[in-house]
DNA sequence: TATGAATGAGCTTTCATTCAT
DNA sequence: AATGAATGAAAGCTCATTCAT
């Protein structure tokens, strides 16, 4: 409960500018039980992040099932939209923190973690993009990856007005018809 | 010179995690004087947006020149991503303000007002897709918004690292694939 | 059982630096049981002296037996390191408290009457010492107060090297030798 | 100003009754103020420390004149007895701060170079006592520095009552008695 | 009798802002 | 135009105390 009130707040108004009495208000207790959960306003905001971050390994990652690379490539977006639109709240506070670096040592940790993983991420991508004969499959997947951190940004500021369902099927779409004659092609 | 100094550690830590006293300092005034120039930190926040805000609009609106449409889409990218790449600073501030709503009237007015511009520039794209033969223009519109907005934010985070040129040509060539044989196809 | 977790907490860490948790820990008991027997931390401060307080009335008391003088004083040299000895972690509190003098008022009242015995307990000792034929039998009384005093303290802060034993042997050894030939000499 | 206060105040109510604000009150500047001359308030007791500590030092010290150890003796008693009336207030907090020691690193640090040096002041004693002929000069030593001890201590609990001159007087006779014979007596 | 979750007053500390110089 | 000492409101956090169970 508290958690989500937390969540709420920071990303709604940013962590900084949530007080701890903001934070009680919203969960409904009293400052002083707050502190009997968490040491520290920055204990909760660590928590929120570690809760979230096994999630977000095992939703995103690429299962490697045996299907088509096409297929897997509409897989990749399918699960990593779906998983924004369930957390829209826990991706907006994620990339604000990205974009200024706490000073605490435990954030820096978590989001230096998650890095790491977009990193895996993106070496998967390479592998799947140069399977698809993308000519430069590295930068393709950099590519891949920013334009789905973008997408997911705008939703994440905009939860309630932006197409989400329609956008993941503009990008499918645009995919498949980048990629999918180069097999024929190749024939 | 206040103005830059006030830029570099908004971007860098934030705007409430940055103290006056760090923008006296970086700015080597004292800390009096900068209250000579501006009336609070809030107020040099709005000023560095303001300013760089008619930058923005005339270096990112597309100056409707006769030219093909594919042409126009690879000036669009390559006029943004050039400013971006000037820019680098501004944008991580101007998207963890935009991810963090600020609580501050003049913020909240300033970031509506590029909301807007964006909005506006997404119309224009959705044009330029229906030219470009797009079968749902809007989203495809939308879709290339966010894009650029992805590799923005990449590029604004890690300014040193991201192979923001690759992934240039990398975006263009793609929006090339996907679009230039239309005409020919409607020929 | 709490009220000698908690004279060991104080003694060790200070009133203030103390926490009812410490004590209900301490004592292997609930926070709320421990207000079940003491309506507040204070109180368990005062009981604590005021458990002790008769018993040092009664330890340190001037048995006034009908022994020589010299016999006298080495006794009550010895009582009182012994029950120091006893002791050591409630003198260290005790005299932590004298130091700083608390605010609250059963304290202050309990600090007084301690006083009170000391200025009687000096006052004994002044006969004593004027029995012994010293010059200013007052002064005396004082300086062997403090002595004894000092004596305390040092043990009360570090009871496992303070050589209690043989400091109370040179103390006796001492007064024998100032007033031991006296007598002799008014023969 | 800000030292002073606050030694007064510690003196009085001990450190951790004595709020940022009775700090602020006494110095009569506010507490924004103290905060920067200060870190901490940990700070502020911790300077006050240092700084009398060199005094202190300098204050106590043998200067191992050639005179007659009798007369070292006396020097050193009159020398800590000055020093100690001219600090009543630091000696008061310095005691009970030695009573209940403090968690903080810096302030153990000090008051365990402080002991270092009450270590010394005993040897040096030891050395002095044994020129006196006395027969366990180490317990001697010992018990000379508990008695000092213990006259300041009482000194500094009440400074406006405490007959300190008297008792140095007293003091200065009493080991003249005990050792000033024992030079003869080895004739 | 016994618990520990819950409270809130009060503490230390920070920092935007002011003002005497 | 320029300084930085000074302010005070508000934040994070602690802890004695209460209370539902």
């Amino acid at each position: 409960m508290l958690l989500s009130a937390s969540l709420e707040l920071f990303a709604e108004k940013g962590f900084h500018s949530t007080t701890m009495d903001d934070i009680a208000r919203g969960a409904g207790v009293s400052k002083g039980l707050a502190y009997n959960y968490f040491t520290s306003k920055t204990e909760i905001l660590s928590k929120i992040l570690e809760d979230r971050f096994s999630q977000i390994q095992l939703a995103l990652k690429d299962k490697e099932g045996c299907s088509e690379p096409l297929d897997r490539l509409e897989e990749i977006i399918v699960r990593r939209l779906t998983h924004l639109k369930e957390n829209p709240l826990f991706y907006r506070l994620y990339y604000a923190l990205f974009l200024n670096r706490p000073t605490e040592k435990i954030l820096q940790k978590l989001i230096a973690k998650t890095a790491a993983v977009s990193g895996e991420l993106t070496k998967e991508m390479d592998h799947l993009f140069s399977q698809l004969g993308a000519n430069n499959s590295e930068m393709e997947a950099v590519c891949f990856f920013s334009e789905l951190q973008g997408v997911a940004i705008e939703f994440a500021i905009s939860p309630k007005t932006f197409p989400l369902d329609d956008i993941q099927k503009t990008l499918i779409e645009k995919y498949r018809r980048l990629y999918g004659n180069n097999k024929t092609r190749d024939k």
